[in-house]
RNA sequence: CGGGGCGUAGCGUAGCCCGGUCAUCGCGCCUGGUUUGGGACCAGGAGGUCGCAAGUUCGAAUCUUGCCGCCCCGACCA
């Protein structure tokens, strides 16, 4: 049945790949680094999107678009942040193109040079704050909350499907707010909805936290973090948001007037999720067999299949299918009814357990003679006879059930794969050995954060929030610490 | 940019070592028919600059050189 997929066992990154491709997510393209995003893919995205878009709208954001250039003076403004994204940016020099006099088709045209370079955005900060500077005077503008959803391109140098791409869609959350403490209090609830979107809508358990120096977004004071535990045992940043204090506020020039009429740089966060959350779907939650979607962000919760015989009471299946649809449908669930004569039945099972489908509603003439459906969950694998009476809230129970089962059984993973290491050695063997994330103490240095990364490829995900304290001893320098954080080899 | 693998029909591949009816097979696709409770079967059919370019040769998918592209691992990163 999974003869087209290769095994987690075999080759977990070959099976990532089955996943997405086979699985109709997405496609190689004919630029290095960027994929297509398929109907089937975008629809998942979609959801994902318009799921956050309205939580964005519903604590106060508005969205905005801003350019997809970006000067290149603006991005040196800010030191840290240039410094962040100088190797990896995209840059316009010219244009216009002409045809190659030597008749080499057509080439750039030497005479068309920019002025000044144009910045194919890696990140928003500075083309936005540089409006900003423009739309704040007075604490009566602020807090201001926007949101953009927009494409962004980072020079990779190793691009995987939906995990990293030279090209991706993202949303980028910019505030402007009066004080230090607001600003951190948005940063903070911005990953409370990034942490309810990722559990609770795509059944992934994630750990909150800070991150290190070393970790933090470029130009930022504070980076906090949701990690999660992807089932090869490495750790993905699922999202980030960051307070960035006033430095792009100093950058950029960004002053308002206070109640009382004094002039102070404002406050600013920033935060955002891209399309690598649907790489964590897909790594986290599928299976040897395909994908496994959470019913609340499937783009289709039910797919009804029929079995006829001949043409043997074709129709009257082809009647109560299309009737299970819309009374499905009228509920609120997304249904598809698969009535396509080009693939047989048992095609179709495979094709939809491929793409992860939660629920399976066959519909065959003993089931119209026994007035029941067969039901069969992907996640479980289990098949079930029902009676058709009140399939309705049979399959609304059965998608919570789904949901539920889903995120316990990732959250159990987790659980299982966050060890204590007490000592160098050990902490190498659990990296090789399970895997997962390792609670162990580090003495705050970044050179001891750079040569355990060096020497294990493991990194500080983050410093866990409500993180008890624990007086230890480095399991690098033996240099006294006073807690655990937590590390991981992540993608 | 280093290490490994690989480019032959839409996909997956055989052939390459030892040049010469070798362009093979499976899936998919098209037509017709039979089928349909776990990836159906039969019959017929379409589809190829063998990654690209030079070279060696009477003759190159096959040998030589150069280039291009892709995948995996690593360095950079969300």
């Amino acid at each position: 049945m999974s003869k087209e997929i290769t095994s987690r066992k075999e080759d977990y990154s070959q099976w990532y790949n089955d996943l997405v491709i086979k699985g109709g997510l997405a496609d190689y393209s004919a630029v290095r680094g960027c994929m297509v995003i398929k109907p089937f893919g975008f629809a998942l995205w979609e959801k994902m999107r318009d799921t956050l878009d309205q939580m964005f709208k519903d604590t106060g954001h508005e969205n905005a678009y801003f350019p997809l250039f970006i000067p290149k003076s603006f991005l040196s403004r800010e030191a840290a942040h240039v410094e962040g994204f100088a190797k990896e940016c995209a840059v316009v020099t010219h244009y216009r193109l002409k045809n190659d006099p030597d008749g080499g088709g057509i080439i750039v045209d030497p005479e068309a040079k920019l002025e000044e370079e144009l910045i194919v955005r890696p990140t928003s900060e500075t083309i936005i704050w540089n409006t900003y500077k423009t739309w704040i005077q007075s604490y009566r503008d602020l807090p201001l909350l926007i949101n953009q959803w927009a494409n962004v391109v980072r020079w990779e140098m190793r691009t995987r499907l939906f995990l990293r791409t030279t090209e991706f869609l993202w949303q980028e959350g910019h505030t402007a707010h009066a004080t230090s403490d607001e600003a951190i209090a948005e940063a903070r609830l911005m990953l409370d909805i990034y942490t309810d979107f990722v559990e609770n809508y795509m059944a992934l358990p994630v750990i909150r936290g800070v991150k290190t120096a070393s970790e933090r977004f470029a130009g930022a004071i504070d980076t906090y973090c949701i990690e999660a535990l992807m089932q090869d045992g490495k750790a993905l940043q699922a999202g980030t948001s960051h307070f960035l204090g006033q430095n792009f506020a100093k950058a950029f020039d960004v002053k308002f007037s206070d109640r009382q009429n004094k002039l102070d740089y404002v406050w600013a966060t920033s935060w955002g999720v891209s399309t690598r959350l649907v790489g964590a779907l897909v790594m986290s939650h599928g299976d040897d067999d395909g994908l496994i979607l959470p019913p609340r962000i499937a783009p289709i919760q039910v797919v009804i299949i029929p079995i006829y015989k001949g043409d043997e009471r074709k129709d009257l299946l082809d009647k109560k299918g299309k009737e299970l649809a819309a009374e499905l449908k009228k509920s609120g669930i997304r249904v598809k009814f698969d009535n396509n004569d080009n693939n047989r039945p048992g095609w179709k099972f495979a094709e939809y357990e491929k793409k992860g489908v939660p629920l399976r509603i066959a519909l065959g003439l003993r089931d119209l003679d026994n007035n029941t459906v067969e039901i069969a969950r992907r996640d479980t694998k289990e098949k079930t006879s029902f009676p058709e009476g009140g399939i309705v809230l049979r399959i609304e129970k059965l998608l919570l059930e789904i949901q539920d089962t889903m995120f316990r059984k990732s959250m159990q993973y987790r659980d299982e794969h966050i060890t204590k290491a007490d000592s160098w050695k050990e902490f190498l063997n659990l990296l090789d050995e399970k895997g997962g994330f390792i609670l162990a103490h580090w003495d705050g240095t970044a050179e001891t954060e750079e040569a355990i990364k060096e020497k294990s490829k493991a990194t500080i995900r983050c410093i866990p929030f409500n993180n008890p304290s624990e007086e230890g001893f480095c399991i690098y320098s033996g240099k006294p610490s006073a807690e655990r954080v937590l590390f991981a080899r992540a993608y």
